[in-house]
DNA sequence: AATACATGTGAGGGTTGTTAACTTTACCGC
DNA sequence: GCGGTAAAGTTAACAACCCTCACATGTATT
């Protein structure tokens, strides 16, 4: 743990993740590269590959332990509010709208992945995850089981609706759309329209 | 046009961008290289520097282009149904639907333009103009004028969602969301649960 | 025909991704 | 404590890439 050596600084692997989290963030997800990471952790520009075999292995251990943080921000959000509630429903996507408008490099990195990462079981999984916890909100408040149709159905509406507003909201910062929108009255809109939907 | 001399083979703007778009959609938009699109027109790795600034100039023209494309093609999709009619707000979601799984690196492109690209009014205007169909076929249905508040939020609504469905669908090609999506009946769904909204 | 300009080439500097061979440190059974 | 092994660093090197420079070659203008 304590880097007491300066070689085997004992720490590097989560060194080296949160310095590229810092430069995907500033940089936009193209503007990394795993030589600027190791120079940030201090250490030669070989270094890194004794941890992860590709700079796709980097960016995708960022995108792993960003999905969880994406997770717990989605079940807090709906934890927030009485079980069932449309409240809650909305809350979870006030969380993952939340998240893109925070850290909208590491949100587009987390959508980016796509050359180069195709067997990637875990993050597959993780996604998975966090869709749950909107099946799991919407099955609350429809009184049905999570793996209902219908259910799962209407989830992925308002996954659709959330994922497009967090894009849009970060790509157009300055006003494409008019006018300000305000999130909660927009997602309580939203929330209300999908369960109400035939 | 004819390329008589080898040497300023008079079309090299226009080819570099159609390689740059074939390479993005088969490598993705990150596996793209000035180089690369070069060999493939035929010319020297410092020619395309002659017609661009930038490797981020070249991608903006291939975004360029294909959001002419997209236009037109929510624009067609509006005029193959009758005037203020359902039909033709879904057929606009239906275009931009299948644009992005026709040409997902492409589309992809299109919505990560960030670093570098900071200041690109016609960029801009050209994202404004494709939102502008929706706008318009939004408030022939409701026969408002299209700069009433709510036929832009209605709007956006679907705007948002179409693009979140799209993004969703071409990240999960193998299916995370239980099963397969009938686009059509979602987007009639969509569309009547959004414009029926409070 | 002479000149100006647009558009090509080639060489080269600086950065990156990645591997290979080597060195240093931590750890484990004795 | 001691020696061996494996983990985790290092330097050196290569190819590829972006981009700039000085120069070459066509085309267009006058």
């Amino acid at each position: 743990m304590t880097p007491k050596s300066a070689y085997h600084h004992g720490d590097l692997r989560a060194q080296l993740i949160a310095a590229v989290r810092e430069l995907v963030e500033t940089h936009g997800p193209d503007g990394f590269s795993v030589a600027e990471a190791a120079r940030r952790a201090g250490v030669s520009s070989a270094a890194p590959y004794k941890h992860f075999k590709d700079r796709h292995e980097i960016l995708r251990g960022v995108v792993s332990e960003a999905m969880d943080r994406l997770r717990i921000a989605m079940e807090d959000g709906a934890a927030a509010h009485p079980i069932a509630s449309l409240e809650a429903i909305a809350a979870v996507g006030q969380a993952y709208v939340d998240f893109a408008r925070t850290e909208p490099g590491v949100f587009r990195l987390v959508f980016s992945l796509t050359e180069g990462h195709e067997n990637a079981p875990d993050l597959l999984a993780k996604g998975a995850n966090c869709f749950g916890v909107v099946v799991h909100a919407v099955a609350r408040r429809l009184d049905l089981r999570p793996d209902d149709p219908d259910v799962q159905r209407r989830a992925y509406m308002l996954w659709s609706f959330v994922h497009g507003h967090s894009f849009l909201t970060i790509d157009m910062k300055h006003k494409v759309a008019s006018a300000e929108i305000d999130d909660w009255s927009y997602l309580m809109t939203i929330s209300r329209a999908i369960l109400a939907a035939a």
